[in-house]
DNA sequence: ACAGTGGTTACGGAAATCCGTAATGTCTTT
DNA sequence: AAAGACATTACGGATTTCCGTAACCACTGT
């Protein structure tokens, strides 16, 4: 079990919460925190003090107030300390179950769990602990389905471009000229068919407006 | 003529413009801010002093940065200055040309005059002050439909329907063909091309896909 | 080196859309 | 009954999307 574990989640009570459930798993050195600022600065300095933190459990969303924050979201936090610290484990608990952000926590900021909080929140963080002093990742059931769900649900951030410009008026060749003009690489006017093709396979939309409509009641845009 | 008035605007380059123009007109005293909630707390604070803002012209739009934010967007400060404020007057200038949200502006936060950013922008910008300053509204020529138009804007329950069932997937000819097997009225598909004509010059959309985002982001659907 | 794989691009035809014009129908007004 | 206003429908052509096929290129591996 790790020793030293900091938690950074706005809410008192919810962060009194996991404290206790952190005790409870035998961890000695507990520290909190409200801000993800001063989450960073607590994992920066206890790194220059040669006593690193070896875990952060962190919320995504933390309520704006009068302090103007660095890193105002649980996102840009782990984003930094994947790029900084990337031996420090990092798991994300938060009430967001969009799957498309979820995926963006793995991939692009290699966190290493991801618990929904809901009613067996605590359970599942409980889980996601062990998993990953082990070694292992976690992902909470609600969202299991982001990645090794019945389809290969590869959506990247090209495809969320994509549909974020079909969505803002733009034709499909109207797409390419920009891509072409910014230097997005598939640029042409074909591939940018295929992708399409590909996502209303994905999302089994009948056609582009279909394909519109479902990917902004899932939340992906 | 007014003797003081405030610019809230990210951009640099623009506010400075905006400024050079006013000062131009003959205002006197001229603040600038660049945080909506800079533009609240000077507004406030001028208030307080017995020294208030006669009006303020602000973008819609800020860019988010590390500051957290009370007022994220011109809409949102509106709002806050028609309710808290309702003597000032109120100048939006941005590049929307968003129907529905000029439409809000007006009539929910009744702002006094919406101008387009575009060429003509700052022409457009001195005769909604001067406008302004003699208690009259001004509406860019960008977006004038929004109200004086036809207007129209009398969204009935077939047109939902018929962007409930564009946003389900069925193409144009699909929806004809089950508007005449359970006898709504206008079911041939050139009618159906009509009314969408219609909705997409309301609604300022390019093209179906455009409308459906847009109708979705309103919550029409 | 060579086949195999996967990603990008090109091309062409069918289908759907976009958009203007015009014909038809319906209802009201006089 | 005639005329006018307005909604519905019909039609044609330009544009865009949809979809299959195929060429091209980079990269991989026994």
């Amino acid at each position: 079990m790790f020793k030293k574990v900091l938690i950074a989640e706005d809410m008192e009570d919810i962060n009194k919460g996991v404290h206790t459930l952190l005790k409870e798993l035998g961890i000695l050195h507990i520290e909190q925190v409200q801000y993800c600022d001063d989450a960073y600065l607590k994992i920066k300095r206890a790194g220059l003090d040669n006593d690193p933190f070896e875990m952060i459990i962190t919320d995504l969303s933390f309520k704006a107030d009068h302090r103007s924050q660095t890193y105002p979201t649980g996102q840009a936090l782990a984003e930094k300390l994947n790029a900084e610290f990337p031996e420090l484990k990092v798991i994300v608990y938060s009430v967001e179950d969009r799957l498309q952000a979820v995926r963006t926590l793995f991939n692009q900021h290699h966190i290493d769990a991801y618990v929904c909080k809901s009613r067996s929140g605590l359970k599942n963080l409980t889980k996601a602990i062990t998993e990953v002093v082990n070694g292992n990742t976690f992902l909470s059931p609600e969202v299991s389905n982001a990645f090794h769900s019945t389809n290969e649900l590869e959506i990247d951030d090209y495809d969320i471009s994509l549909l974020e410009n079909l969505s803002k008026g733009l034709s499909q060749e109207e797409i390419s000229a920009l891509y072409k003009k910014v230097n997005i690489s598939p640029a042409s006017l074909s591939s940018i068919e295929k992708r399409l093709n590909k996502l209303r396979i994905q999302f089994n939309a009948n056609n582009a407006i279909h394909l519109v409509a479902i990917v902004k009641d899932l939340g992906l845009i």
